[in-house]
DNA sequence: CGAATGTTTGAACCCTTTCAAAGACGGTGG
DNA sequence: CCACCGTCTTTGAAAGGGTTCAAACATTCG
């Protein structure tokens, strides 16, 4: 609360896709340096979004996409019931909000699990560029392509029925990702809770916490807290069934 | 087997978006009558399908997008474990293999419910279309959105962790899906068997066929065989969770 | 008509949920 | 620095719902 000043006056960074690690993974993902510097003028702006906060609710109106430059962010849909359900988690390289392009409005709400920072991509810019730019038009469509392949993903998961398989197709899911990015696939931070976890994989909070207890028994993983170290990534994806 | 000479020779058939019945729920909603003669020009091929038979395969290269002009599909995914895993049901106007864009080979395999035709649309040529005709940009955009919301709201669907809710939830999304193309949302035939529907929504074929009989001894619904009616579109909405 | 496929129904079992309570962690204030 | 509090996590026991296994029935299509 206090801080809200503070993040005020940082709100506005100077965004750089060139410069950025990420570029590889992203939106700028095969550009040439010429086009990535014609998108850094469309993709000027960052924005810092402490824990705990929105970075846009379901019913906005749709405006940018928002790639994540640091950090992590979970999106949630909000039932008729009260009931918020977990469709995705996001890490840095992922990009943000292209659901929304075909009803102009929010469907989801987008919450940061850590301090984070994001890059606004406003739509309307975005959707000029691709109309010049021909390899961005195709990375585009690759980008919204892998986005519906995660979701399809995810529903395989969440087809696995036993509970033991979600969970280990979910921290090979993370352990994938996190590769991906430069960093260890056997070794890292879980940014949700436990309850967060069992609402994105359909289970609950008791039953998340019982796999982990059996996965370490078994030798398979330590867990300490949200410290996750995966000791035997062969027998884990053994444990998955039809996902990947 | 023995029809297959007379399907080759009805393989392809000249298409016309302009005067498709389903060009608004198609790629060419919202087109101008210009830009969708500019679009005839590349989906210019259709194709008849057998039941049974397969419009595409896993790892099949990716060359074409397909329209539904008539019938009925499925996409499935295959297990590491030769499990089928049924991912999406596709009815006329609705658009196959997006997906693929991402990754240039189909991931998921597409057969026909039933006897059926769809319009080519190789991609190569809609990129370049998609580069010269900017409304068809934007509404090409939608669809794809369109699609990663399909598979969120599946989603959603698999989440309610009650029977009852997934297959409340299934009948009313083909309910509105056929609505939407001008058939009674209240009285349809199910292209697909007890088997398939309960692959898709993670359920025994013995709890379908459960269901179906207490929905039906409830008053809810009627069903015979492929047949159903639903006589409380009200109150089956009241039995799905979070999914709409 | 007969075989193959698809559907319905029953009973026992298994896994996850639910309900309950204790334990650990992290942040706050004294 | 430590005690306290709220939040998160772990563990236990009972209950519920869907699956599994089994068998009869219906439908479709050659």
């Amino acid at each position: 609360m206090r801080s809200i000043p503070i993040k005020v006056s940082l709100d506005s960074i100077k965004a750089s896709c060139g410069s950025c690690s990420l570029h590889e993974l992203c939106l700028p993902m095969g550009l040439s340096q010429e086009d990535t510097e014609l998108l850094d003028q469309t993709v000027n702006k960052r924005r810092k979004l402490a824990r705990g906060e929105h970075l846009y609710r379901v019913g906005d109106p749709f405006q940018a996409l928002y790639a994540v430059r640091s950090g992590f962010f979970k999106t949630l849909h909000l039932g008729g019931n009260g009931r918020e359900k977990i469709v995705g988690f996001y890490m840095p390289g992922e990009v943000l909000g292209m659901d929304a392009i075909s009803i102009d409005r929010h469907q989801y709400s987008t919450m940061a699990l850590e301090d984070s920072i994001v890059c606004d991509i406003p739509f309307a810019e975005l959707e000029h560029l691709i109309g010049v730019i021909p390899s961005l038009q195709y990375h585009f469509h690759r980008l919204m392509s892998g986005d519906i392949n995660a979701g399809k993903r995810h529903m395989l998961l969440l087809d696995n029925t036993r509970a033991e398989e979600r969970l280990a197709g979910f921290l090979l899911s993370l352990s994938q990702r996190f590769a991906a990015r430069g960093y260890s696939p056997t070794q890292f931070n879980l940014r949700m809770t436990r309850e967060e976890i069992g609402n994105y994989l359909g289970l609950t909070i008791e039953t998340i916490s019982r796999l982990f207890s059996r996965l370490q028994k078994e030798g398979l993983v330590n867990v300490q807290n949200r410290e996750v170290k995966i000791n035997d990534l062969v027998k884990l994806r053994g444990m998955v069934g039809h996902c990947d």
